[in-house]
DNA sequence: TGTACATCAGTGAACGCGCGTTCACTGATGTAC
DNA sequence: TGTACATCAGTGAACGCGCGTTCACTGATGTAC
């Protein structure tokens, strides 16, 4: 396409294009954080010039809160299919999994992003809060006693702390040793 | 300082200045990140220019990679201490309070920096295993059975995730109640 | 429904900035004899 | 121990690059009548 060749879409295509940058979006920072994704990338991701970004978004940051809303909705939805097919240890062992440690998409953003998050922007942090809420509401229904709620927070650290430390480790041996440590404690 | 007025330290100066340059990358990074913290920062922060780094480090990836070994040594002691006087429990009590979380200088490099290590160079991760491999035997001591070691991985975990959890929510309460809910977890 | 005009999605060039890294420079320090 | 020479710690300017962001441009789409 050259310069000057209109391009305008219908407010429907331009809306699927908006989903679509999020959508990319989500994907590219859980694989490669949050100050490793630049526009370019998102853009060129999903098949545009990163020039008609600002026509979508205010700036950056306000993609970013965007993409860990609908990361959010990804592991949410996923975590309350597991919980109602196999309750928390079937959680544990997709989540604690090796499949999950090496995706290339990895699902959970807190495990991705946690430590970037906590230096984020309050939008961000905000929209990461939300989903932790969510999160923690399904984990907090396999849970039982007064209790309850405090054990699904702990049981989710307990997994996202693991994942996040398997994935530093380089020596298979000792990375499995961590998650299948957190496994076996959880189902206590 | 003029240019070209001779600055020239003796070994001895030159070695505590690249232990300086690294002290200070090590409270650096663990307050700001990894990418986050720039070379100039780190120079200027340790009362220098940024000119003479490469005279004691091939670049920034060796930096962060020393630094990352001298911040576990201080998380390595300051746990044995805290092992030596109260056990697991004290531990917990330290590593998930407030104090902890709004540090300037965050204590543990895993919570501050544990998505980022995940994405990082094969030093940086090794230096990184290393340091978790020392701070999972002093924790192990705290342990009791044939799954001591799993266990204090497990406990370590925990620990990791609600602190890192904890820092990214920006309500008090519910942030309270992630550490809360982690350390009574741990009791048990 | 049709007409007339304003809007704007997406392009691709351009902007300023901060980054990691390199470099020439100097004389006190280190080294070899 | 003293002498002669090479080394190099630290400075500050400079480099190229990638980043986030802005902009002029265009005609299909949206809107008002």
């Amino acid at each position: 396409l050259e310069k000057g060749l209109c391009v305008r879409k219908s407010n429907k295509e331009a809306a699927l294009t908006r989903e679509a940058i999020v959508a990319t979006a989500a994907d590219y920072i859980r694989s490669a954080g949050l100050m490793e994704t630049s526009v370019v990338d998102v853009m060129t991701a999903a098949g545009l010039t990163h020039g008609g970004f600002y026509k979508h978004f205010r700036n950056k940051d306000h993609l970013v809160t965007e993409a860990i809303a609908t990361a959010g909705d990804k592991v949410v939805a996923a975590v309350g299919e597991i919980i109602a097919e196999g309750g928390l240890n079937a959680v544990a062992d997709t989540y604690l999994s090796t499949n999950h440690r090496d995706a290339a998409t990895p699902l959970c953003p807190f495990a991705s992003l946690g430590s970037e998050l906590g230096r984020s922007g309050e939008a961000t942090k905000s929209a990461a809060t939300a989903v932790l809420e969510r999160l923690v509401a399904e984990l907090t229904q396999t849970a039982r006693g007064a209790e309850a709620r405090g054990d699904a927070i702990a049981a989710l650290s307990t997994m996202v702390g693991a994942l996040t430390l398997s994935r530093i480790v380089s020596d298979p041996g000792f990375s499995a040793e961590i998650l299948d440590g957190a496994k076996r404690y959880l189902r206590r």
